[in-house]
DNA sequence: TTGAAAGCGATACCAA
DNA sequence: TTGGTATCGCTTTCAA
């Protein structure tokens, strides 16, 4: 009240002190639950933290001891692509379990946007670091390595990382994806996808895709890579665009189960019969495949589980425990029902 | 390196301005663009800054001044719900681009969850608090009031909030469902959603929907509430319990679309035709049902202006521009093509 | 078992 | 244009 730079009207460990009548020390201590109080101390301070409505400030802890915070910040390209909110899910449930907030940065695969967001999440001592992809500005790659604390690199499987990965190989997913459907026959092949750069995933597994239908005789005669998210909508017209340009395709590989989706409605929209015209594969095993009349042909990955691992070894690293530093979670192909495997050429 | 409780090798301002030659107070005013100083020393500070690489620590910052922090807490139920995540996308979007950051609370729609979450993060300093549902313990009520920082409350209009509110009146988009139903000619009426307590949005929707459906001469003649998630698969076997329990059902209404889906599914696999045999009507019109080749019947709600609109209001205040404090963003219901007008009976 | 004092890294305020 | 000093709320350290 009296003090001239009370920043706000909230009640500081000092106050319930002298409230109890002990220094804001023995105050301290009783909250903390450490050293040493009598049981009567004790409860004079809860008594007065209940009727006071005392919060502590987390801020002042952490500044003024050798304490790290409870922050994780948690990079995402974005929430509309339903695998990655599933991956946010499964990180948050179990850092909130264990006491850890995440901080969210929804960075559009963009180097940029991911440097200023590290910069800024630096800035407020965060106990670690989870980011996706393995591609950083050299910028930010500097700043990860002089930050001094844990980070996780996702998704993509860094055999090298800064510290610690989780991920699958997505090159090797495409491989297996293509090399199935180079073995169900099938040999003139589209891809529907959205605009990926070089560094990302999602290349990684057309590359893949690509080596292993070219060296089964088979091509990739068209690629579509949309300007768009890889969602359900653009999955639909895309198709169209592609079916459009190369009429002889006989299979459509997609980005993703979403993206994959909106081609299999396309197709019923046009009459056309899957896979008896045409064979559709996906990416992700997403939850809308769980319900199709016809298993979509894609390859499972676990992004749930992906974000779980991710934080389990982040809190494994935070508690000194010793902690694997590259984890493969693998994937599954599921050969499904959209495509053939009796050959039609 | 010569003092004793060095915290960490991170450099501090101090050491910037010590390199520089110049005091703490000039370094300061430098990196935050105030006051005055020479552009001799300004080049000289951010030599040292760059130099030596550091980092602010807003830690600091906010401790020392008047000055607020850039976290503001986000609570959603569930990010498994297209629908939530949606929201999140357009609050961290927007927030991002201003500077902000969204400390993330998944609560499982528990009360308790939230009260534990609230504590936690209040203790962190957040500018502002952005949560989803009107219905708080009671002591997350108080530690709420005694805040003092900005409130919006989302998902459900609130319309006499704690500070600010933003959402749709979920009680009306049910009983618009209802009476479009009602006036669709169906009056034999099933429902299928997920155990949601008498807080939940989704109650109030299904309050609405009964009551018009009533009014209107129908019945919602059985409803099914699962302990499972608001998703395909649980629309899809919920689908199946309900008809295997009340065959004479001609018209079901979902929890989401996603649900609705599921509903869809079945039928196809069952040879059910919609809406010949039986009426679908679902919720929230998500991206899936953008790409069916029958329009889903459903009521239209903005899930990612939501989002941004809360944001919006919450930049406002923080801002102290005037900031309206109740908004109601509005639903559309969008008749579709798997209910059928023109009634059986 | 308890308390007094120093200090964490930055900013506000005032003086030079 | 610059710098010294007090201060934010809490913990560490050391002494009683």
């Amino acid at each position: 009240m009296s003090k001239k730079r009370r920043k706000s009207n909230k009640v500081s460990l000092d106050e319930v002190a002298q409230a109890a009548g002990v220094s804001k020390m023995t105050a301290s201590r009783v909250l903390r639950e450490s050293g040493g109080y009598s049981e009567k101390t004790r409860v004079k301070v809860m008594q007065q933290v209940d009727q006071l409505g005392y919060l502590p400030n987390r801020l002042a802890t952490v500044f003024a001891g050798d304490q790290r915070s409870t922050f994780i910040g948690v990079s995402i390209p974005d929430l509309g692509n339903e695998v990655f909110s599933q991956v946010l899910e499964g990180i948050d449930r179990k850092l909130g379990t264990f006491g850890y907030q995440s901080v969210l940065g929804l960075t559009r695969h963009t180097p940029q946007e991911e440097e200023s967001w590290i910069r800024t999440v630096l800035s407020w001592q965060p106990a670690g670091l989870i980011l996706t992809g393995r591609y950083h500005s050299p910028r930010a790659s500097d700043m990860l390595r002089n930050a001094g604390i844990p980070i996780v690199e996702i998704w993509d499987l860094n055999s090298s990382p800064l510290d610690m990965s989780v991920g699958i190989n997505h090159f090797d997913s495409g491989f297996d994806m293509g090399r199935y459907l180079i073995g169900c026959g099938y040999r003139k092949i589209g891809y529907v996808g959205t605009h990926h750069d070089a560094a990302s995933a999602a290349t990684a597994r057309l590359d893949g895709f690509c080596k292993a239908v070219e060296g089964g005789g088979g091509a990739v005669i068209r690629q579509l890579r949309l300007n768009d998210t890889a969602a359900y909508y653009p999955g639909y017209y895309g198709t169209e665009q592609l079916l459009a340009s190369a009429a002889e395709i006989e299979c459509i590989f997609y980005q993703n189960d979403a993206m994959a989706f909106g081609g299999l409605q396309y197709c019923a929209t046009r009459g056309l019969d899957v896979p008896g015209d045409i064979g559709i594969a996906g990416w992700g095993d997403l939850p809308v495949a769980s319900v199709l009349s016809k298993r979509l042909t894609s390859v499972h990955v676990s992004h749930h589980k992906l974000g779980q691992v991710a934080a389990e070894m982040m809190l494994a690293r935070l508690s000194d425990e010793p902690a694997q530093s590259v984890k493969d979670i693998g994937f599954r192909l599921i050969p499904g029902r959209t495509v053939s495997n009796t050959p039609r050429s």
